[in-house]
DNA sequence: AATTACATTCTACAAGCGTAGAATATAAGC
DNA sequence: GCTTATATTCTACGCTTGTAGAATGTAATT
């Protein structure tokens, strides 16, 4: 499995697939990354070190490839919340929330997903579980 | 200010600082990070970086430093929080929550704590604030 | 002041990352 | 089949990070 976050180049490569939800051609990523204005070698290469690290696999398509997730968000959000969590806030799900809240990083709203979401998790976890 | 993330030998070192509460010598910097089994130089070459960065600073203390936090914790959760939010979860703190909460970072006295916050938090900014 | 002990700085290097030009492969068009 | 257009791979370079040995500075000891 994947343990280590991933580099932000590679991230935002991983992000526009996923945020695509099928696979892509290299000319589709790149409309997809316009914002970074890389060169076709620069994204390329950054599907070449991911398909290295298993995270992209890639099949024929025409002259080229089609590039395709092989490592899903939801698979690697673990990956990236553990690692925001121990990095700084020493495993405590509160102090980040509070660090976000206080850095004004929470909306009324967001507050309010929160509040209707774990209320919702509570409910899922009352009976019997393992922890 | 501080917008980038630390790397993370670096950030080892802040939090030691952090947590010491106070100036620290770099033998007992030393001490409370044994568990990296650094050499001497590598903490000082770490520390020398940090400075640099302006987020420690030292002052003369018998025949070597004191050094000690230039940024704070609180001032540098901000940093650490937008990027975890920024990264993957496109500024919902809601899905960072939730994210954390499969992946069993969240044990259920986690989710207490946050459900007590929010409320509080809801309370606080019930009345006029400025946003 | 010479010696010794300890602290810091210099220098260095391998790996990782962001980036891309040069070279090469592959398919399309004539 | 040869030329052309386009996609991919090779190669590369500078910067950052993790790490530390060698060199040097500084204070304590005798």
């Amino acid at each position: 499995m994947h343990e280590k976050r991933l580099p932000d180049a590679e991230l935002e490569v991983m992000k526009a697939l996923w945020d695509a939800g099928q696979p892509l051609t290299r000319t589709q990523l790149e409309t997809r990354l316009a914002g970074h204005n890389w060169a076709s070698t620069t994204l390329l290469a950054l599907l070449a070190r991911l398909e290295a690290k298993g995270c992209v696999s890639r099949s024929r398509q025409g002259r080229g490839y089609l590039y395709s997730a092989a490592l899903s968000r939801r698979e690697y959000l673990p990956v990236e919340s553990r690692s925001a969590l121990s990095r700084l806030f020493e495993g405590s799900a509160k102090n980040l929330i509070a660090a976000m809240a206080e850095s004004d990083a929470l909306s009324d709203r967001d507050i309010d997903e929160l509040e209707a979401y774990l209320a919702r998790l509570k409910a899922g976890r009352g009976g019997a579980h393992q922890d």
